[in-house]
DNA sequence: TTGACATAGTTAGTCAACTAACTATAATGT
DNA sequence: ACATTATAGTTAGTTGACTAACTATGTCAA
């Protein structure tokens, strides 16, 4: 993942400003900021992930199928949750069954269909990553007071909301 | 890139914090918010660039490169600021080169060293793209009022300071 | 009731990132 | 002065995403 080290200085976004009337100096260095310390955050996770053995798309599986009350789902349905595409979830899944995580059920009722069950190990697997995740998560998060989460969520909101800018027309 | 389009909900996170009291919930909506706002704006700058016939990773050297007076940067200093391996701003390089937006110069000083060097055809790629990005930039921060885009950046300072929790230890 | 379409999952091939190892060259310390 | 170490860039091979195409199965309407 592209990590953008070396993010412009207001010298450098008014160099820039001057041949390229439309940039808008604060929206630029906000919006970049963004994409920085969220990429850098998914690679932190990245690296807490694999102390585990697992990296987010796994790992997102495996919560995906806890959260169902049968600790059960099919293929097509946890692509589309984890936004992935169908043949990437094959990859993950080849992955997680080889580990013992998850097991293929084929359905005799639908033959095209397959059920995909956590396992004891993969619930285990979630018992000792969970824990270790949130605890961190928690640090992470703990110089943001209450009010500030909540503000950060609704400007979060905005901007997602103006998204659809960057791939209208 | 991995899309978590499906959200825990407050049920969910509530049942996940029977189970891992660590469970920090406010903390826990905020982050993946954050991350998929973030991961969505990557995706959709991405469809904004591929237009153009570039994605991120191709942009932003040309990008640096502008940046410099000489138009002029090299290989590993690039890849240093780009935060890509040495070995991936190679592969950059040649797709660029074979667009003829950047030229490799060999250093007759130190043999080891190339320059790389912005083209007339990559500075006027940059200049059909960056208008059109700075104007849809703009657009898309357009309902974030100045002094939030300023609490934006002071609160992604606190996360960003509180990061290492992921990799401690 | 069967032909057309839809759905589920996999396979094959591509792409852009990575690490490790390599070549070539330069700098340094004994 | 020359052996060692450091630096610059590339090559080779791996990984985990993607799309497109394929097989198998199910659904539905004429």
């Amino acid at each position: 993942m592209l990590q953008l080290r070396d993010l412009p200085t207001t010298e450098v976004l008014s160099k820039f400003a001057q041949r390229y009337p439309q940039a808008d100096i604060s929206a630029i260095s906000t919006f970049l900021y963004l994409l920085r310390v969220a990429t850098d955050l998914s690679v932190s996770l990245d690296e807490c992930l694999s102390r585990h053995g697992l990296l987010q798309g796994r790992w997102w599986v495996l919560i995906l199928l806890m959260r169902e009350d049968s600790s059960t789902s099919t293929p097509s349905a946890l692509s589309e949750k984890a936004g992935v595409a169908r043949a990437t979830m094959t990859g993950l899944l080849d992955g997680l069954e080889r580990d013992g995580l998850v097991t293929r059920i084929f359905d005799p009722n639908d033959r095209r269909r397959v059920s995909i069950q956590l396992t004891t190990a993969g619930q285990a697997k979630l018992d000792t990553v969970m824990p270790d995740y949130y605890r961190r998560l928690s640090l992470c998060m703990a110089g943001v007071s209450e009010p500030a989460r909540t503000q950060l969520r609704q400007i979060l909101q905005i901007i997602n909301a103006g998204m659809d800018a960057f791939t209208d027309q």
